[in-house]
DNA sequence: ATGATTATGTTGAAAATTTCAACAAAAAAA
DNA sequence: TTTTTTTGTTGAAATTTTCAACATAATCAT
């Protein structure tokens, strides 16, 4: 008798892997924490002196990081401070939207060294799209030497490994496109090519760079077309099936209320949904000007929320802000109920008034949460630029990590 | 200047943690696979022969596994194969519910050798529940000489490392209780005492023997007094705030719907809560005997659906599972959208009637989720007894692994 | 000034564990 | 009986962390 094949767990730890994780925090750590000591490094990653000596001179030696000054203690000997080499650690993000590329060039520890917005036509190819990410990620590597790697991420259902498109909204011409065959040449000029998904992508940068980085548990919303959230727990992102996110936008906020496009009735979306939105706004005689920005490049300082400096909003683009809140804490209810995460981080837009919608949303949530679990829960609008491609950009770095 | 404190960071390997890593991917293999040769379980793990060969003895001398026998490949030199010993993995699960003490004994691979039921008194002191808590355990503990472990589940939220009960609902005697320190003579006759809260308790218990065993993703959902539900994702449970769990029963499934004990209007603990569907039975004039049985120790073998064996349910109880299984499937709604687990695994004694309920439910998650994502979650009902001292037996044995 | 104290960073030896290759053992096949 | 195939063991090599000793550089006290 023939004896049956058997499954594979994966998973074995060798020196090796061992080694890999410890670099992984000395790296992490020198992120949050750069410049900063040897000792101190030591302390905050609990590695021994030993270990903390040997990786420094490692990565000095690979020129990555280097040694930029000292630190006087109270007293002993003063501290030898490291930091990331300026000038030398990039990676490219590339966020592809239904009407654009985004593009960015990373640096560590954390600076957006340089942004670029290439719109794609409507009903463009295939190839087009393609030809466009290639531009931008050649407009990007331009401006430096070396580049770690490239992230690209899309919206809708990927296969994160083959870099196949399975099915993605507003983009459908990109269907089953395979990407990582296209990119090849990509991957020889600027080194390792990784897929994600566009929201979980943006979680990512949030857990990164943004308000969840000091968080242990966070969601992560996107406003956009549609509505999607990722939670984020320990450093990692939830992990439903291949490419699937958290549909945010088809959770039921109204039964049987408006028809969305998914078939079924009373979806968030069908309130809160962009195109939702504008009709809003057109019913009441507005253009979109009026809550919607044209693809413009935000600019690179400054925060989301710019209170004050705009002209006042009219009564009733405020009425459709809070009613939006409204829907929108209705839709968060189930998330902090289920997970009661530190804080829920939203984007889109219309988190540009984010002082009129967030307190609405909160306000609908006390109506739906249990209150010792809403009050563990802050919901913050997002600060990052380009998240998904911020993202991305990240992600080109996970080897390392 | 004096340095400000710096925050530690977790986590470093090292050879120990290599090594604790290996043995318990080595134990979780032949949990799954026992019995099993050295060979098999090299193939299985991805450990090194040298490796397996090592643990093997270790684990032998130490008297937790032992030959049991050969295996005749097709060809070549026959495989030795690798089980726990019998008789000598125990481990004690205690489950503190509002009414009873629920323990079992259970030893690995996976056998439930003994259970038994306490009741504690309505009204009981919390020295008296302590007092039966260790009688169960003394008990239970009579029937082996040795065990590897204790655990206990509490309902309510729980400071899982001191064991002390923070706030129980429907066993308010117990608030503020420190079970680790009343505990101690129990930790020096049977070994460390860990803490879980219930539903916890149960999602891990779904994941080590129940229906999320071969699973990476699901949600393991509990029908009683209040309603919870617990994600776990690659072994992993789902942890926010120390203590607290998924609070399926206050997510609104009908805005502006019934009054809720949280003091929100529309939660699904109004519609589906136990004490909602005793009052749906007395409305009808029927008792609650109808539906849920006086508390009995439930047979130790077969499985918790036993249809046609009762007489038939009067038509106006089906009609009242048929309901219950739609508001069931309305609160599963955001799981399905946000989370799209594999399978959703539900425990309750309202499940003895799965057969009219979890049609009922799908149905309902039809109106309320995205066909692509339902289409990949199926709704089943436990098969486990005690899943909540079960999964605390389990945690016992959580060093090992 | 000068030695004592304190903290940083380096170095070499020890310890722990995996990996690799060689080999003995046991059974079927030629 | 020899060859082949698979299993399980063994010793040496390799890798990495850990530990303790030490050189270095600053402040503090006398």
């Amino acid at each position: 008798m023939t004896r049956p094949k058997l499954p594979v767990a994966a998973g074995v730890a060798n020196h090796g892997t061992m080694k890999s994780h410890n670099i992984a925090t000395f790296m992490q750590t020198l992120r949050h924490h750069a410049p900063v000591s040897r000792a101190d490094l030591s302390r905050l990653t609990g590695l021994d002196k030993k270990c903390v000596s040997l990786f420094s001179s490692e990565l000095i030696e690979k020129g990555l990081i280097e040694e930029v000054g000292t630190l006087a203690a109270a007293r002993g000997r003063p501290g030898c401070l490291l930091d990331f080499v300026p000038g030398r650690n990039f990676s490219i993000g590339l966020a592809i939207q239904a009407d654009r590329v985004n593009g960015v060039l990373f640096e560590l520890p954390g600076r957006l060294a340089a942004a670029a917005v290439h719109p794609i036509a409507a009903g463009a190819a295939r190839r087009e799209v393609a030809e466009t990410v290639k531009r931008a990620a050649g407009d990007l590597a331009a401006r430096t030497e070396r580049v770690a790697g490239v992230g690209v991420s899309f919206p809708g259902i990927v296969d994160l490994r083959d870099g196949v498109v399975l099915t993605a909204a507003n983009l459908s011409c990109l269907d089953n496109f395979r990407f990582r065959e296209s990119f090849q040449d990509l991957e020889s000029l600027y080194g390792p090519v990784r897929f994600e998904q566009s929201s979980r992508a943006a979680a990512l940068a949030e857990n990164w760079f943004g308000q969840g980085r000091s968080s242990d548990n966070f969601a992560s919303v996107e406003l956009n077309v549609g509505i999607s959230v990722v939670m984020v727990q320990r450093e990692e992102l939830h992990h439903g099936p291949e490419g699937f996110v958290g549909e945010l936008g088809h959770v039921i906020v109204q039964p049987l209320g408006r028809k969305c496009g998914c078939g079924n009735r009373g979806c968030l979306e069908a309130y809160l949904g962009e195109s939702a939105l504008k009709a809003g706004l057109t019913a009441m005689g507005l253009t979109e000007d009026a809550l919607f920005l044209p693809n413009s490049l935000p600019r690179l300082t400054g925060s989301a929320q710019d209170p004050g400096e705009a002209a006042p909003l009219p009564p009733a683009v405020v009425k459709l802000l809070r009613d939006a809140g409204q829907w929108l804490g209705r839709g968060l209810g189930p998330i902090v109920n289920l997970f009661t995460p530190d804080s829920v981080v939203i984007n889109g837009e219309i988190m540009r008034h984010a002082d009129i919608v967030l307190p609405s949303a909160r306000k609908e949530l006390t109506k739906c949460c249990l209150p010792e679990k809403l009050r563990r829960t802050t919901l913050v609008a997002s600060r990052l630029h380009y998240p998904d491609a911020m993202g991305t950009a990240a992600l080109a770095f996970a080897e390392w990590f």
